[in-house]
DNA sequence: CATGAATGAGTTTTCATTCAT
DNA sequence: AATGAATGAAAACTCATTCAT
């Protein structure tokens, strides 16, 4: 693995687990195995390497719905297909996943601004995914419904039990079946 | 008003807008109006005024919960009006509920620990009262849709939007009413 | 004295010795026998208090100078008079005076751009004061005559053998005269 | 263009503009086009290479000077040739130049030592000269209105203007004349 | 000869906490 | 009770130098 990975990797699940301020550098670079100078060769800051990670994250799940927006299965089928990809991406991305959707927000000004903006996105695709086939819904509850449910699984279940991808998605697709039926 | 609450309520407002970490004690003190060293004679440290916040938005949340765990009313008018009175305690304590359900994840591995604690219990007290009345529903994912629906209005209509109490009753109602008809 | 104070005269003394690089913030506070994080309550970096005592030095030399723009002696007199003054404020900031002549403009590109307006604003007014008294001498040649000796004069007076002010105003006397002498 | 020359050639520039401190290794090679090692099988350190700079312009001063002192001309005739090829050398090693005259001093307080040695070199050299041919004068003013008035001109044409060779010899004879004129 | 990735000692800076007044 | 100057441990970051290829 390249140097650069074997820091990510570190990185990655030590902002997962102890968070932002509480992943030093220093544990960073003991973790991947290289010394504290090694660590600046390839991020110009802590905050460098945090915003890459984010970003990446931001950009697959964006491109996950925009994958569907023109599908032309039925509406059900089309949201459960969207977010069991969604989920999976966030399930390969667990420990970045953790630090977007449940640590980013309280860093500083900054990330929460980053956070804000990015998660807005999220839910405003969403919504337009959701307007076209059910003109009639209030979008706006909807997308809060599942981004809402998408965040509590991702604490509950990747947090703080480690359950598997199965789990996850049937634990989706229970979610789901409720607004389903409530939104007909 | 009391030295002790002006330091309280100035840490609200930091701690709500800036995040825990970046809320330092002297931009706190200075909001307060009062000397740094001050600050000390009413809290033993940042930390211990900063779960002292949270415990207290805590204690009142799970009263509200378990107010409602005995009520005989129907099922649907007992889960609207818990949540009512649950939602106007976090309006209430706006910067307090703010610091809860967004910001104490990411502070340290401690704040870590009793932010899933705390959360669980609201979790655990919730389920308790759907598996009540509704035992054939699976309870976890009831209560994750409206605790994740909950997160998600705080979110956005009082950290984004800072809208009014009633906009805020009006679109838990809506989310509520979707969760309703799907569990039906 | 005050720890403000301490800290200043700390620094003069080491920035004119070892200069600006070589004087670390750790031997400034030493030096002042205060502690490392007192430093930053009074200057907000090591750069911060190095150009306070720069712009002080230079604001009472330019003053210096202009006290003289309008003085109604006999040329040689008022340049006389001047520079003994100008001098004077030199050999009483002599360890700023070494920093500001002699270590400014090899610290950085910012300082270097601050030490070429000041220098030119000393050279530019004392260019003003020979013109006004003997227009037709080409006072970029006379002005730096007078400049380049004062330089060496520190160079050679303060820095290396740390001379007396009588012996440095006989030296500053003496080289004048040549001057004077030449441009008649 | 030998390997060993290209680093010499953007070390003179790089040391010229930005000083030693701000000149990094990593600034050199790249502008030389050469990897990082490669500095290290030419140069021992950065200290190295610079003193190696510094060096063999000051041996080439001396040169000049020792060329002079047992010309037979006249004193005035001497100087000025003296001091013609004496700037003509420091003007076709301009960037050296700048750096002995304007950097060298505050760097550290090795480079300190070398320079107050290597510059009062010079400057005995030059009163040995003045002296032999007018014992009556003070040769320590002479020579530091001469030195200083050269250290002006190279901060002045070369530094900030960086002006031609012919405008710094008639700037130096307008200053010589006016000093001749002084001591007669 | 040449490379360039890796090193780690050495700096500056931050900020929660203390304590003499 | 209140002050606020002082503390110092802890953190991010820099860069000359090394060394395996």
């Amino acid at each position: 693995m390249s140097t650069k990975d074997k820091i990510i990797l570190a990185a990655r699940e030590l902002f997962s687990t102890k968070g932002y301020h509480e992943a030093k550098v220093s544990d960073i670079v003991e973790k991947a195995g290289v010394a504290q100078g090694t660590f600046y060769l390839y991020f110009k800051s802590k905050e460098d390497l945090f915003l890459e990670l984010i970003k990446t994250l931001h950009r697959r799940l964006m491109e996950d719905l925009e994958k569907y927006y023109h599908e032309e299965d039925s509406f059900e089928t089309k949201i459960k297909n969207l977010l069991e990809d969604f989920i999976t991406e966030i399930y390969n991305n667990k420990e970045i996943a953790i630090i977007f959707f449940q640590y980013l927000l309280g860093i500083n000004e900054e990330f929460k601004n980053i956070y804000i903006q990015k998660i807005s996105d999220l839910q405003k695709l969403l919504a337009k995914i959701i307007e076209k086939d059910l003109p009639s819904q209030d979008s706006f509850v909807v997308s809060n419904l599942i981004i809402g449910y998408i965040r509590q699984l991702i604490f509950n279940c990747l947090l703080i039990k480690n359950e598997s991808l199965e789990r996850l998605k049937e634990r989706l697709d229970q979610g789901l079946n409720i607004i389903f039926k409530g939104i007909k």
